[in-house]
DNA sequence: TCATTAGTTCTGGACCTACGAACTATGGGA
DNA sequence: TCCCATAGTTCGTAGGTCCAGAACTAATGA
């Protein structure tokens, strides 16, 4: 196991967060650690999302939102654990995040009321799943 | 030739957005049209770019930022105009255009004052091209 | 009618992603 | 110390997506 990476701040790129997000399980599980006060771990999500996501995969989620610089993720014993690093993200763009979060739940906010159920006249690469739970900060 | 699709502004989802501004070519490519007063068209945007992209490519990213609701593509005789949605998405999603195309503008700065030659640490998906260029909005 | 211009569609190779299987690392018991 | 359970990573691969050249469509002008 090779060691976790983590891109200093300034390496940190727009294009890179917003690939990261672009994706609705990354958004959900970073949504679920900025909304959560303490750090969060791959199967604590797994229980707060109701599908059932490959643990392989979820890793390489993660792995995904590490690289873009969107959380820091740290060894404790047998559990990792996940904190975000809006802070330094906010510091370099400012209001960024925020606004993606927001706008994150507006359209969460309008699926619920429609019931989620309207037909597609278009599927996007990055919307042939949807998560639509998990995002409450 | 198939009619061009736009879809409504209730479809536009933020993943979409996310994903279609995550291609530096189409940040470019979307800046310079949001920054343009006029509508602007594949060729145009050529003479703008330093760099020489084939205009299939082109094609299809204007077809991705179209299909994402970003912009507005109307065939004016031989060529194509194109207009950006900003007034549509940003009553949908209040300031999420603003945040990004600011975080583009704050990271272009940063890398005329460096030089751009930095070592790369990682290189995600998105990164293995930079077109530094045409973001003036 | 032919040539030109602007853009789209088709196609093949390169690249990326999801997921199951196999693996590594840590932390208990016995 | 050995074995097992747990948490997460890495590998291999099938299938999807992207890029760019070739061929095509559509409008316009000589």
């Amino acid at each position: 196991m090779r060691p976790l990476f983590h891109p200093s701040i300034e390496d940190v790129t727009v294009e890179a967060i917003l690939h990261a997000l672009s994706d609705p399980v990354r958004v959900a599980i970073y949504a679920d650690i900025v909304g959560s006060a303490c750090s969060q771990n791959c199967s604590n999500f797994l229980k707060v999302c109701e599908k059932a996501i490959p643990k392989s995969t979820l890793s390489q989620h993660f792995k995904a939102l590490r690289e873009a610089g969107l959380i820091r993720g740290e060894r404790r014993g047998v559990e990792m654990h996940n904190t975000s690093r809006c802070a330094e993200i906010e510091q370099r763009f400012p209001g960024l995040i925020a606004a993606i979060v927001k706008a994150h739940n507006i359209q969460l906010a309008g699926k619920v009321r429609t019931g989620s159920s309207r037909k597609r006249t278009q599927k996007p690469r990055a919307l042939r799943k949807t998560y639509s739970g998990a995002i409450k900060a």
